[in-house]
DNA sequence: ACAAATAGTAAGCATAAACTTACGGTAAGA
DNA sequence: TCTTACCGTAAGTTTATGCTTACTATTTGT
């Protein structure tokens, strides 16, 4: 149930915002940090619960930390996703009324 | 940011469960609250939560009302999950080490 | 060896949100 | 008409979590 931590990770705000600064390429923390409104801290701790959701990874540099995202993480969460695409779905939606199958009345 | 509603949506494990249920098909919403282990009303909040994030849509069937997926809210989150994928990604996993562009050392 | 820079962790707080029970409202069948 | 089934909303409680301010650790450069 790896997708699920992917989008819990991803239903904050600010960790949207690391992640899509990241998308531009690896970065520092406190480099992703400068131009967020939050702590460097904080951007620590998001960086972490992306990491254990397998979006992102890091490689130290010196006393710096790069982060980078990770595709694998993404691919489950988009293979996740594309479950819900499907013939059975348009056809639910534009009417075709299927007939609802357990739908127990008082009468038939 | 109609996708970031989407991610709020589909974080909370409820309401995937909720989400998965109708991808079998349309349901009421006593039909989807059985095999759930939170209540009726827990169920309608979140529906209602759901189709303000353009995930559902309903239609009424006598007393009951009829939930199923709508794609469109769907869509817009998978094309904010392509966003993220693209040749710099794997360029970047695979320790093709970019040159960190913005990196002030104390000397060069 | 010492100082500076960078990052992770701990403790504490405040807000959000998921759930329950209770209530009101509407449609259908006898 | 009146009863039953189904659903949404309000109020209140509890838990999760995102943030800040310390503090500690590690690495680099002089």
């Amino acid at each position: 149930m790896t997708y699920g931590s992917a989008l819990s990770c991803l239903a904050d705000p600010t960790r949207r915002r690391i992640f899509e600064r990241l998308r531009s390429g690896p970065a520092a923390v406190s480099v992703v940090a400068r131009g967020l409104p939050v702590s460097r801290p904080a951007v620590s701790q998001h960086l972490k619960v992306l990491k254990d959701a397998g979006l992102v990874n890091d490689r130290p540099d010196g006393t710096r930390r790069v982060y980078y995202i990770d595709p694998d993480g993404l691919g489950e969460l988009r293979a996740w996703l594309d479950q819900f695409w499907g013939a059975a779905l348009d056809s639910f939606k534009n009417d075709l009324e299927p007939q609802l199958a357990s739908r127990p009345r008082r009468k038939p």
